[in-house]
DNA sequence: CTTTTGGTTCTGAATTAAAAGAACTAAAAT
DNA sequence: ATTTTAGTTCTTTTAATTCAGAACCAAAAG
């Protein structure tokens, strides 16, 4: 059972909050923000569990995929039972970047339905036209800024 | 009654699909469909209604949530009384940019996390720090971009 | 003024999602 | 060999969404 000050307990709350109205099941939100916020970085199961106080199935199911998302590793200790479960800070760009992948995966069905449209709606096909061109270049462009972004980390590390 | 084709209701199905995923409610998504793939834009509710054989109370909930978030527009012709709804393909680009902000502003929690975190933890707040510093760079990235697609769009209106 | 039209709003009912509880299992410890 | 540990999986319960059906309402038409 980890202690936890006021503050931690209010930014779980906050945090949690945030991640569930972007579609993220509370116990799998609560586990990411109190891996973010602990003083101890990597916690067993029965930790999280005692800490959010909730059922040893819940706590199991939304921490398997959490680490199929690669939002969690799983740690194991040479000489230890038990597993430790941290926060994957390191794929937050990774993830991001299939997140919003997946949004612009949409273009395609767009691109279908252009297909199909009626000739007679020329504003509206061309409104059409001019959302499927922006994710087109969304797409594009973003490409680009990770790139830029890796870039910048690799002179960084030198 | 809006007659359709094979393809036509495909398109619905998978688009609705799609958006249901993403996490918008049935009802609202396959209105937003249908008013992509019909041949004629501008549908009244009652054609809504019958077309998605849904319910009055659904339809009436589903376009009024859906005119709040800017996804339709309601258009009133002089001399009828009925309400025609239309698609917003135009407020697309700015529907993206807030839903990219709203992504992007998760940044502030992980600010106060930091503040937060015991200093003990160095390379997990190490981390951290570059998670907030890659989100601080995808701002301004992507302000630059949607500035760039504006300009570009301009010139192209001349 | 009464009726019709074009919706809205207010219950339920049905479905779906999330969590709890309990039974189970494999590996390790005794 | 039996028991404990660390967690999984299955079933049930609970809670939240979503939709339908009916009553309702305001504006326009007759």
């Amino acid at each position: 059972m980890i202690e936890l000050k006021a503050e931690q307990l209010e930014i779980i709350q906050k945090m949690s909050v945030f991640q569930v109205r972007a579609g993220m099941p509370p116990t799998e939100a609560r586990i990411l923000a109190l891996l973010l916020v602990s003083d101890r970085t990597e916690l067993t199961f029965d930790e999280i569990r005692e800490t959010l106080n909730t059922s040893k199935s819940a706590v199991s199911t939304a921490l398997n995929t959490l680490v199929l998302r690669n939002k969690v590793e799983s740690i194991t200790i040479p000489g230890d039972r038990k597993r430790y479960f941290k926060h994957q800070l390191k794929n937050w760009n990774s993830n991001a970047k299939d997140g919003l992948e997946k949004l612009l995966s949409v273009n395609q069905l767009l691109k279908e339905i252009l297909a199909v449209r009626t000739s007679e709606t020329e504003d509206f096909n061309q409104d059409l036209k001019n959302v499927i061109a922006f994710i087109d270049f969304m797409q594009v462009e973003l490409v680009q800024v990770f790139e830029k972004w890796n870039k910048q980390q690799q002179k960084e590390n030198n």
